[in-house]
DNA sequence: TTCTTAATTTAGACAAATCTAAAAATAATT
DNA sequence: AATTATTTTTAGATTTGTCTAAATTAAGAA
């Protein structure tokens, strides 16, 4: 079992692979609000308890053990922020820090007991997924903006036209990689799709839409 | 705000209060899984803090901010433990740890949240109080056994009858200060009660019943 | 009252997680 | 390649909560 601050140095490590492989000691320190020399001597701890890979001024990469521990923080964090958002009535920016907390409670049972009442979710309030209890994130497949309909929601992972005009547009539309879109229209007239982003309305050309690729979930 | 440990420190020492009072230092320990010595540390720093007075030698009592404290978790414990048995099918000998866990949890809105959609309820799972937000519990009045009907559940806070023999029945029924019990049936031919204690049947005569007195809830 | 026992407190040490300041290694720049 | 800058690590100190062992106080018994 692991204590509470190594729970979260394994989670933070977690996310941060996702960015640089290996992970910088700085890189720590700056998501866990502490220094690097603290991140160091966590470091060695997790290490010789097999969690990470750590070679001297080279970072870490967590092993398999490791990621299993963090696989499941991450699991009962989004959990129980569908839990805030479904039944208590939380909204999506307000979800975080309670999670955090809650993400460290430990009992095998209330997770799967949580999961159940929550009808098995798949993606969180953020639309991130959700891995089950052995670790696997369900296989997730892009589908074109445009092949939406109403009341769709996912999450924006990549384009289909990489020109500068094109990603400068959607940057201005605020339509970057990872921000969760839900399809309130789309108009009959000219294929032109009406959006709900961060609580905004939006509207875009079919053109656009054509090359937004989204995770649909 | 406080700790986890001090949260505990409190919360045990709120208990205990209902015993004896001043709370010494041993019985504490023991409750903790700990040491005198180390409750001593902790009692000056909790003193200091103004959450318990403390005499050197003779106890500690909890300061009126200290007794707010410790409501508040206890509060909060025993909302989880009505989340998890009623929400999520616990048993209602299975909640304990976890809601230990999940009563250092530190949001008032997941707290407030939590208790309207569990619907504001006035006991946990055991038949304790639910404090209110602002520590009130809600007054609650004897009855005896014998006036309840089927259905009713209540926990046993005292007796009319103080005789040896009387007591000694009990005893061996199982029908102790505290315990639970819900009434299954009023057999009509003899007035005697069909009780379910811990998941147990059993039959008491009316005389008996008479003489149990129970706060319903 | 005096002796004995039990409860409590002090003193000093320890483990976990952190910090500052200085040293060492790596990366970037000229 | 040499120098500078950045990153990382070490060494030693600090805080929180704990411990053991010894000293002190209170309570009970003779």
């Amino acid at each position: 079992m692991q204590s509470y601050t190594e729970e979260n140095y394994l989670k933070v490590i977690y996310h941060l692979s996702e960015i640089s492989h290996p992970v910088q000691t700085n890189a720590i320190a700056d998501r866990i609000q502490t220094k690097a020399a603290s991140v160091t001597d966590m470091i060695k701890k997790l290490s010789e308890k097999e969690l990470v890979h750590y070679v001297k001024y080279q970072g870490v990469t967590l092993t398999e053990k490791g990621k299993l521990t963090a696989i499941n923080i991450v699991r009962k964090h989004r959990l129980w922020e569908v839990f805030l958002v479904d039944k208590l009535n939380f909204k999506w920016d307000e979800v975080h820090e309670v999670a955090e907390e809650l993400e460290h409670i430990q009992s095998n049972l209330l997770i799967e007991r949580l999961d159940e009442f929550l009808d098995y979710p798949k993606v969180d309030p953020h639309g991130d997924p959700i891995p089950d209890k052995n670790g696997n994130f369900a296989e997730m497949t892009f589908v074109k903006l445009s092949k939406l309909k109403n009341g769709d929601k996912g999450n924006i992972t990549g384009v289909s036209e990489h020109s500068s005009p094109f990603l400068k547009h959607l940057e201005k539309l605020g339509l970057t990689l990872g921000k969760r879109v839900e399809v309130i229209d789309v108009v009959e007239f000219d294929g032109s799709v009406e959006l709900l982003l961060e609580q905004e309305k939006l509207n875009i050309s079919r053109e656009v839409a054509k090359h937004i690729l989204i995770t649909k979930n």
